[in-house]
Parts: structure tokens; C-alpha cells; sequence
DNA sequence: TCAAAAGTGTTTCGGATACACCCATGA
DNA sequence: TCATGGGTGTATCCGAAACACTTTTGA
């Protein structure tokens, strides 16, 4: 799939005629979360001489919004069928404030529909684009201040997981492909800010019927060696589509 | 406030320079939830000569989505100051198949917001606009074949709804200021299209600590009178924003 | 041999569910 | 007087939460 922004061949042609490719006044901004060494983080992209944010993009148009979406989140994790859900519209006339590029395409009002995504961290190079120069993943609570209404967003994203949480299963794209029930709960653990019980941590995953525990155990690392498992995915599935009734 | 479709003097100033007033490419769509002789209500509006809808409106230059839709709503049922609830974005390129006014303002592809109102139906005097001939209410399982992709918009909505009643309180904007457990009963099971138990029902109203009940009953009715209850408005918003814990 | 992590099972408790009896009212 | 709807209380059950002991491993 094209980039969206090799569209343009600078950014001036991009201000100027940001219309013929894309709608105008409509953005999509994607909150993509990964998890690495028991903290979650969250991707963001610094603009050249400028603040950081979160990676968004533009609706194309025959495009329908979740396919700019995924098209964003492709440019910059280089990941393709993984998670993505729409959680919010942000729509305030002074959303933008401090934005520069009066009189541009670019400078008009926005309207940013929000998409938060969860990814694999370690399948992830991030790569920069024409308009940034970083990108990089951060600490959920310890982002930078970004800009616009960015960090709102970020909150609302993470309450949106948090509440995802008591009715889909979540683990799958955020963890590699085998891991531990340490490793999963240490993920809802972070999820939630909360510590939880070990051992009903364990009875309520096993509950919920979506994993495979493996004949392997992880090795190497000190103490009694952990068992593998790994999602059963058509099961994984139907509990993301059905919704599930936890509790935590 | 004014009315929005009152920006232009006619249809086709409207379709030429829509531009001037609103976004371009963004509509709010609103499903306006009434509740009356024990059933869920929406307003619909059919066009002039052409098929029912869900009351819209578009985004003016300097407004929120947020206001855009309680203007529109405003303009429906002459409502201020009711709940509302933006719910998804709906942003399918082909949602508006056939879709007229090529080439005019409104012709464009539309990207909408959908939110959700709960109203006092015995408040509600329907009005239709420029664009239409017919605004009433419609039985929520007995809809007609609404335009484009109306029909799952107030699907969608509708299960926003339910889905609401898990962690938030329900009734305040939808029931009469007074009313009884039995009225209040039937709200739910109309919502959740299920039968609860009357006793338990009570228990858990009760137990949500946003009620209060007065010394009148309901008089008039055959049988027992039951007593009249109302909120407590300002329990009843804390209970809104903090969410609550309960299940159906 | 010991500290630290991981595997597993039992008890307890509270909230949801199921259920029954009495009361008021108009027909 | 009786059918219908409304008010209230209690027993039960299931799932969540609390909790303890054993096993493995490298240091």
C-alpha cells in the first residue's frame, strides 16, 4: 500500500493541494500501544523542529476511515492485521490551538476520529515520514507534552482499553507469539494499574477458554521454569466478537 | 439558537454553498430515544417525496460536533439541556449508496457521527424541516427501511444503549419527572427486551442510591397504588460520570 | 541450602437469583 | 369477592476474593 504522504513530493504541495487526495477537515490520529519490559507504551512521532504526537493521517477519498487507520498505523510500525479500534470523534472548533499553516490545506479546522491499536513491540522498527523526525516508543505514564488536544486523546484511548478489558479478552498482537501467565497477567497488570491475585488471575484466564498451554516451559531464566502458552485463535476471536462478562 | 437549514433560503443555495456555513464531508447523526406505553421510541423525518431518515445536520465552521448535534436535536423535538451521547463515526466511502445531488454541496461523501439523545417523550412536539415532510415517532423494532446506512446507525445506538445500562443509571430525560418502580421497570425491559424480576428489579434500583421516593402514590389506576419516585438529580449525575457497577 | 518465582487447591463471603406472602383497588 | 398489580422479605447459589502449601531453579 502507498504512503499516504508520497502522495506529495514536499510539504508545500501538500498544503496546497492536501484536497484533491484527501477529504478536508477530517483527520484520523491513531494511539498505538505496545508493551515491553512490564510497561506499556505508546508510539509517538516528533515533528522536525517541532512538538511530539501521536501518528495520524488523512482520509483519502474513497478510502472509508478504518482503512485510513490502518494505512497510518501501517506507515509507521510496518504492521498489517493487527488490532484496531475506533473509540472516539474529537470535534472541538479550538482543538488545534497553537496551529500554524494558516491559509493551508493543511491549516484548516480538523475533526479527529480516534483509533487506538495494539501491537507486538518487538515486531515493530518505528520509522519516521516526511513530516517527522522521531519516532519512538514512550512510557504510557510518562508521555511528553503533545500537541493539541493529543494527550486527551491519549487518556481517552487508555480508558477506552481499560474498559475493553471487562468484556474482550485481551493479549493477542501485544504479546509475542508464545508467552507465560506471568507475562499476560503483568500485561493486565499494567493495563489496570492494579496488582491482581496470582493464582485467580490464572482460573479466570483458563475461564475464559482462549488459551493453549503448551508442552514447552521458558528456560534460561532463574527459579521454577513458567509454561508456555499461546492464544488459540479462532477461539480468541469469537470471545473478541462475542464480548465476554469479567471482572476486574 | 437558529436553526440551521434556516442559513439558507432554499434547497439549492443550500446544495451550491453549504461550503460557507459548514464542514464539508462531516454530518452528526442523532437517534432520538423516546419511551412511551411500554415501548422504545425513535424520531424519524422522511424527505419530501423520498425515504425516512434519522434527524441529521451538519457541522457549522466554529461549533463542536457536540453542538451541532444538540442543535440538531434542538431543532427536532425543541429540546435543550437533554442527554446526549456521541456513540461511533461511521465513515464507509460507499455508506450513502444512492446518494443524488451529484456535484452539489451535499452530494459529496459524508463521514457522520452518530449520537444518541434520551427525551421525554410526552415533552416532544416532532417537527420536520425544509427537507422534510414528516417527523414522528417510530416503534424501535418496527422501523421502516431507513436511507443509506440509517438502519445500522440506530442499531448501533441501540446497543450503545444497552450496553450503557451496565454502568450507568437510565430513566432521568426518558421518564416523566414522577414516576413509579413498575414505569421505571418497564423502561428497562424495554432497553434490554427481556423480563426481570419485579422484587430483585427494586433491590438494585434501590441499591444505586440515585432514587428518591416520594410520600404520593399514583392514583387513579385500577389495583394497588404504587408510590411515585423521582431522582435525585444530583446523586443521579455523579452516578453518570463516575459509572457504576451493575449487570443485566 | 535458600531465596524467589511458579504451580495448584480450598475456604469464605457477598451479591445476584429464585421464590412466597400479604395488601390495596376497581370491576 | 376476586382478579390483578404492587409492596416487602428470605433462602439459596454461584462466582469472586482471600488465602497456604509445595515444587523448581540458579545463585
Amino acid at each position: 500500500m502507498a504512503r499516504s504522504k508520497a502522495d506529495f513530493t514536499s510539504l508545500q504541495e501538500f498544503q496546497e493541494s492536501g484536497d484533491r487526495v484527501y477529504l478536508s477537515h477530517l483527520s484520523v490520529d491513531c494511539v498505538i500501544f505496545g508493551f515491553h519490559e512490564n510497561s506499556l507504551k505508546v508510539l509517538l512521532l516528533k515533528w522536525k523542529n517541532g512538538p511530539w504526537c501521536l501518528p495520524g493521517g488523512f482520509v483519502k477519498h474513497k478510502e472509508s476511515i478504518d482503512q485510513s487507520a490502518i494505512r497510518t498505523l501501517k506507515e509507521r510500525t510496518g504492521l498489517a492485521e493487527i488490532f484496531l479500534k475506533q473509540f472516539y470523534a474529537f470535534g472541538d472548533p479550538d482543538r488545534e490551538k497553537g496551529k500554524r499553516h494558516e491559509g493551508t490545506w493543511i491549516g484548516k479546522r480538523f475533526v479527529t476520529i480516534g483509533y487506538y491499536a495494539l501491537v507486538d513491540y518487538s515486531q515493530v522498527f518505528p520509522e519516521p515520514d516526511l513530516l517527522s523526525s522521531e519516532c519512538k516508543w514512550w512510557d504510557v505514564d510518562n508521555v511528553p507534552e503533545l500537541i493539541y488536544d493529543h494527550n486527551q486523546i491519549m487518556s481517552k484511548a487508555l480508558e477506552a482499553l481499560r474498559l475493553s478489558l471487562n468484556d474482550h479478552p485481551v493479549g493477542y498482537n501485544l504479546l509475542p507469539e508464545k508467552f507465560t501467565m506471568p507475562q499476560l497477567q503483568k500485561l493486565y497488570e499494567t493495563i489496570l494499574n492494579e496488582a491482581l491475585d496470582r493464582r485467580n488471575f490464572q482460573k479466570q484466564m483458563i475461564s475464559l477458554d482462549v488459551l493453549i498451554r503448551l508442552k514447552e516451559r521458558k528456560t534460561g531464566g532463574a527459579h521454577k521454569a513458567p509454561f508456555l502458552y499461546r492464544f488459540d485463535k479462532r477461539k480468541y476471536d469469537k470471545a473478541m466478537k462475542q464480548g465476554l462478562r469479567l471482572s476486574f
